[in-house]
RNA sequence: GGAGGGGUGGCCGAGCGGACGAAGGCGGCGGUCUUGAAAACCGCUGUGCCGUUUCCACGGCACCGGGGGUUCGAAUCCCUCCCCCUCCGCCA
């Protein structure tokens, strides 16, 4: 949620701001309904007084009740506009921050992308030739666009599991599960709703949502909490599953384990003091990175542009993996600055040694989408014969070293 | 799923229609005393919003799980939702 009083003070550098978002965002309203309301609060607090001040005195019975006939009437029109205004505001988008670059910026290329003297396969052929996935199975039981992993697949996925739990935890990371099922309110708090609705999985029974991500459930932990200035920087880092619907998005980059309903994802979190929001998501893109440093995969950061950032984010760099296999870059993760965006919405905050009580920062990025990131291993570690090469660092949890077709 | 019992300030806990932002205790902060510390004693101790102000601050209104209602007046009465606990049933 965006900070009210900066937009009543700096109305022309919020506009100018969020216009980069390509996003029609009407202000003007939600400045008219401020005026309203803060006018219908100084009305009612007077009459409140006066109540109050009679409310002593013998005259409390008669004019008490023509009193209590006005401030009705203005609380009701108060608590209207108060809806409306939270309404509008709920649905305006973080403000990009004044790093964010006019079109995508390519931050750096690392790695190398190997020459294949045979032709290369993309993933989801390689895994038919290992026998380690059944799309056609996960879709008689679930429908199109499920996974469903075997043998070799099953290990690779908790390989990397391991693999990012553990390296994460030496970069700090405390490990966390979350529910997967949650309230609407905590899909508020994040930024998924109101706008978003249809992205999400929803158990209409219970009221409950399937979180896309477990950014949703870090994210509103420490909701209405007042936190130490010593307790910050939190880094947390969960395993999850991730459900999407991905509506409108069929026919389009949705072969093998690219952009399925269900994925799993090691997420990883920061809550920070404000100032230290920008040093602190740099050093997280930087953690996500060494995974793939390590994984030996070729990868490149791309800084994205103000019209591609998601709802909350106030700045994105996504990590993109290239896949020989397709000849492109994937994104295996996303990582975002969203300042007090998302701690105004859940309302956690941070109690200076002063005294002084201030919105802290969130920071999300992917460490890594599991899915894709095993597509890439696929691709990029491919031999002639149909054989994989398993990657030097996830030897140890897969106990072997080359994947080959299983019956 | 069924039957009960609860949610009060950082914590414990009183209040059950007006004098209550709320007794008392604990904790925390400041002070007195002390060579220092402890103890003892004294004072202070939340959050949000609206406004005034150059800062330090100051004034007002609201907040006793959330929302609604009754009433001149609600922490206190009524309705509803949420959460926690106990017992029974079911269950990985």
């Amino acid at each position: 949620m965006i900070d009210l009083r900066l937009l009543r003070e700096n109305r022309g550098d919020v506009e100018r701001k969020l216009k980069k978002r390509k996003e029609d965002i009407n202000l003007e309203n939600i400045l008219k309904l401020d005026d309203e309301r803060r006018r219908l609060i100084k009305e009612v607090e007077l009459l409140r007084r006066e109540r109050k001040l009679i409310s002593k005195g013998p005259e409390a019975r008669e004019k008490g009740k023509e009193l209590k006939f006005r401030i009705q009437e203005i609380e009701k029109n108060l608590k209207d506009v108060e809806e409306k205004l939270k309404r509008e505001l709920l649905n305006i988008p973080n403000i990009p921050s004044d790093y964010v670059p006019d079109e995508m910026k390519i931050v750096k290329v690392e790695g190398e992308i190997k020459e294949y003297d045979f032709k290369v396969l993309p993933h989801w052929e390689i895994g038919k030739i290992l026998n380690i996935f059944d799309f056609e199975r996960a879709s008689k039981i679930s429908g199109p666009r499920f996974p469903l992993l075997k043998g070799y697949g099953v290990r690779m996925e908790i390989a990397l599991l391991n693999f990012f739990l553990e390296e994460n935890r030496k970069s700090g990371y405390k490990e966390i599960i979350t529910p997967y099922l949650v309230k609407e309110e905590t899909m508020f708090g994040t930024g998924q709703l109101p706008k978003f609705e249809v992205e999400l999985y929803k158990c209409e029974r219970d009221n409950l949502y399937l979180i896309p991500t477990a950014e949703v459930t870090l994210g509103n932990l420490l909701r209405n909490e007042i936190l130490e200035e010593d307790e910050l920087p939190i880094k947390i880092q969960s395993f999850s599953p991730c459900f999407r619907r991905e509506a409108g998005s069929y026919g389009k980059e949705t072969k093998g384990l690219i952009r399925n309903h269900q994925f799993h994802k090691v997420e990883l979190f920061k809550f920070t003091k404000p100032e230290e929001s920008d040093e602190k998501f740099l050093s997280l893109v930087e953690d996500a990175e060494k995974l793939l440093k390590k994984l030996e995969l070729p990868y490149r950061v791309v800084e994205l542009p103000a019209d591609e950032l998601a709802f909350s984010s106030g700045r994105t760099f996504d990590l993109e993996v290239w896949m020989p296999g397709e000849k492109r870059w994937l994104e295996v993760s996303s990582c975002s600055n969203c300042y007090d965006f998302q701690a105004r919405r859940t309302n956690t905050r941070l109690r200076r040694k002063d005294g002084k009580i201030e919105f802290v920062h969130t920071i999300n990025g992917s460490g890594l989408a599991l899915g894709r990131t095993m597509a890439a291993i696929l691709e990029n570690y491919q031999n002639e014969d149909g054989t994989v090469r398993v990657p030097e660092v996830l030897k140890k949890y897969m106990d072997c070293d080359i994947i080959k077709r299983e019956g």
